[in-house]
DNA sequence: CTGGTTTAGGACTCTTTTGTCTTTATTATA
DNA sequence: TATAATAAAGACAAAAGAGTCCTAAACCAG
């Protein structure tokens, strides 16, 4: 459904959304809390500064953030910016040629799926996911819980 | 979304569905048809004859048929034989270890989306899809105008 | 039994995705 | 200015997906 990369992405912004507003967080950092490559992780960031949802900075205290505020920013947007609009605009069959003047059998009911989809991803910011403490707590409890990252940084 | 072997699979049992009851189509003349590749496309179906969706038959007047009749085979039978149940399963996040127990923020949310999707293609027969003559039509407009599949065999 | 037709099965190539690693450019701080 | 920290960029490897092709097995008609 989603690409790894995709949800990688994902992953990385809705932990930026539920740090300190603005703040720098380094990479390595999100990669070790989440216990993703830190590399390929990396890759996929890069992908969204130069999409505009996030900002940069290098050397000490660098890092990424998010561009905007957290309540302007959709799912839909992430997964457009990494794996493209074809989930939204995709079809289960795939004839070629066909659209709304040669309808295959399925077309009327799959908008309505792809419609059911795209409002959920278009109508969630991230904001959204971490605004009520129990959600945030519950999004926290998924990767805090790693004991890997509790070793101190020296 | 779906895999490319997956649209393949549903064409080709859509194509069956619309053809008389019980009779064996050469692999060949789907493909022609469908306008897909021969050897790929057997590749696919032989996929669903050994989920027994398909019945296959050697030889002259051999080729493949549906093993049931089309009202009683769901598009999310054809999905889950190629592309096995990881859509109507899978997640956005695809955190590790986190479920019913421990949710991430996009748990329930995610869960309706995806039944959704379940009930849209657990729901929908082959037979549903060409029943109506509208419906019919519209799906064989889709494939009877390739313009090479009308050259004569001989 | 013989020969042509059709699926079955596997080897193989090409492309995309995923992931790793190394080097370079930029920034803050001492 | 020197040093360490950090993202940026690109080369590279590994795995999965898509697609091609060839041979074998089954089947029917004569
Ligand atoms: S008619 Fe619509 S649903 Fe059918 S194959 Fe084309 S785009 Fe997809
Ligand atoms: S809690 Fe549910 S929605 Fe969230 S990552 Fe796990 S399975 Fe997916």
């Amino acid at each position: 459904m989603l690409s790894r990369r995709c949800t990688y992405g994902l992953q990385a912004a809705l932990f930026l959304a539920s740090q300190e507003r603005g703040a720098y967080i380094p990479i390595q950092r999100i990669s070790e809390c989440l216990g993703l490559s830190f590399h390929f992780l990396t890759k996929v960031l890069q992908h969204l500064t130069h999409h505009g949802l996030l900002r940069s900075l290098r050397g000490p205290h660098g890092g990424v953030a998010l561009a905007r505020p957290p309540g302007q920013i959709t799912l839909k947007e992430i997964v457009v910016a990494i794996d493209g609009p074809d989930l939204f605009e995709a079809c289960v069959l795939g004839l070629p040629g066909c659209g709304e003047q040669k309808p295959c059998p399925l077309h009327e009911d799959w908008k309505e799926v792809r419609g059911c989809l795209r409002n959920a991803f278009a109508g969630t910011t991230l904001a959204m996911l971490v605004a009520e403490p129990e959600r945030l707590a519950a999004w926290q409890a998924c990767w805090t819980t790693s004991p890997d990252a509790a070793s101190a940084h020296s």
